[in-house]
DNA sequence: TTGAATGCAAAAGATTTGCACCGTC
DNA sequence: GACGGTGCAAATCTTTTGCATTCAA
């Protein structure tokens, strides 16, 4: 399992002027065993006791670089703040945010919202909102990405 | 348009030992007419120069207390920090959050994957990952409620 | 060798809290 | 009038940045 992890993120790294040092092994290895989970802060406090002490900035700087790559995505990408919105009533619409250059494209689907509100009733839940937040690249930045690394 | 706003909010704070301020009521407001864009900054910098100057703190206060009464919905609820996953091929789950207690039930649904990869193909974007969170209220929550206040 | 990456500590940004005063019920 | 809410400022928590040092390529 080392092994493909390994192959997944030097491929990506070899890519461009990126070097694969330890650090971002380790944060890559953890991030793929921790699922859904992993916090910059959780991840730290799980490697620094390790063999290979690791500064707290560079698990920030990482799994940013991650995300940029597009080999790790992060809950609400876009924003550095939390956001709200009124639960009462209101249509809503969902996100897709580009990890190249920031774009947000507004996008909304009943469908979506009909399969949430199943898969809530299923289980009991009372729905008070939702946040769907695709991550990816928008089609410039596709473009953009096959032209520089072909 | 007030007025529906008002009779929302008001039927809801008058449940408990709640009272309706204007700080609340200006911020109801705002909340409602933001769509899903507003912030805690957003809304205090929008707010503060009107002739109802308010402070920073209560903004965050009262949309706390507002996610908390189910009136309002916010990104990312359980998570203070921001949370990363690997992106790489790995099935993936999503969230239902319960506002009452916090409890986080994962679920995941290829329908709504596939849905999502037909918004995404439409628009020529390409997926990395994506963040669905649905918050609401869990079947015990939902009971506790009906019998009155948490 | 050499530029990229790291670690630390300081800075910036976001959110919470303590406390005295104010306003709704 | 009582008690919850507000505002301010200080405290806390999360994330970013500057800089000298270390290390992968």
């Amino acid at each position: 399992m080392p092994d493909r992890a390994d192959s997944d993120i030097s491929a990506l790294l070899a890519n461009g002027s990126l070097r694969l040092t330890r650090p971002r092994r380790l944060i890559w290895r953890h991030l793929a065993a921790a699922g859904a989970h992993a916090s910059a802060e959780g991840i730290y406090q799980a490697l620094r006791r390790g063999r290979a002490p690791l500064g707290r900035a560079t698990v920030f700087r990482t799994l940013k670089l991650f995300a940029r790559l597009g080999i790790a995505a992060s809950t609400d990408a876009a924003a550095p703040r939390r956001r709200f919105e009124a639960a009462a009533g209101k249509a809503h619409h969902d996100h897709m945010t580009c990890l190249g250059c920031g774009t947000v494209v507004e996008f909304t689907s009943l469908a979506i919202e009909r399969l949430q509100e199943a898969e809530a009733r299923r289980r009991g839940f009372q729905i008070v909102g939702h946040s769907l937040e695709v991550t990816g690249y928008c089609p410039r930045c596709v473009a953009a990405r096959g032209r520089r690394r072909p």
